[in-house]
DNA sequence: GCCAGCCGGTTTTATAATGCAACCACACAA
DNA sequence: TTGTGTGGTTGCATTATAAAACCGGCTGGC
């Protein structure tokens, strides 16, 4: 077995991410998906993939939850693909990713787009990490803990 | 051309992180990195990947300006992979990532570990999107603006 | 009804990436 | 000089990815 290695089984809740979300196109086809694309060619027209990895990874999203499949919307006969909550669960990560970019890339003056605040059309400040009573941490302030583990360890 | 087609010309913030992060095993070895992992074996130990995809990950990583190279540090003639600054700058992705996990994951009794406030041991709460003025933010009220483009456009 | 054409895929075929194992170079020790 | 451990590189088999051809269901013209 040769296969790309899953992360399926991991206890690191970044690589069961990983897992799902970590191919070259899964967040690009989120990315399309919270702007509202919802059909099979639209998603291949915006992203300019090739149509059968496209299906590939519509039904690795769909098997993941993260989608789901919708019978109609327009009237015609065809089927479209929709964010399930945990598809838009996704947002903080592919705000993560821009304001990466928009931080450190090499060539920001090719960054074509600004995420903003609706109301006021000024950008978002970067995300914050807080403590539950509210201070903002920096990574060095936080740490990993075992988690309580609720029994079913023994097996 | 049947390369893994590259977003490095992509005008999207996401499509841009995603060339340098956006594959299976990077932002797993940031995560060590993170953890304070720096020497090569002790990263095919704790990943359990093959040596020369973590080779060319390493390289890839540093061609990146993500990690760097450093001579020594404890004497022996090696030479270790450090962060960069950009490197730990992928701090918030990560956390997206492993919240996202935490959240939604089908299994969530199988992640072993919680990201706590070092102070109090507590959980983190969750990644906030705030607006300059100190509003939290949903994604519904953001939206996307065109960059002011700082001229360069026309070639 | 019959053919043209679009949408939404699947199949086919070629190439690139991945994974394992073997190999190699260097440092250090005996 | 041989032996061992670290830090990789090289070969080869397998898998994933990509482009393009193909195909079925539906729509529309006639």
């Amino acid at each position: 077995m040769v296969k790309r290695t899953s992360f399926a089984g991991d206890a690191c809740p970044i690589a069961r991410s990983l897992e799902a979300l970590g191919d070259w196109w899964s967040l690009l086809i989120i990315r399309e998906a919270l702007f509202g694309v919802r059909r099979f060619g639209e998603f291949q027209n915006k992203l300019g993939m090739a149509k059968n990895i496209l299906a590939a990874r519509l039904r690795s999203l769909v098997d993941h939850g993260i989608l789901e499949t919708a019978p109609a919307s327009d009237g015609s006969a065809y089927q479209e693909y929709v964010l399930t909550p945990k598809g838009r669960g996704t947002f903080p990560i592919l705000v993560a990713l821009r304001q990466w970019s928009e931080e450190f890339d090499d060539r920001p003056e090719e960054i074509a787009t600004m995420l903003v605040d609706r109301e006021k059309g000024r950008p978002v400040k970067k995300l914050e990490m807080r403590a539950e009573d509210g201070r903002l941490l920096t990574p060095a302030e936080t740490t990993l803990k075992p988690r309580p583990s609720s029994r079913r360890r023994s097996g």
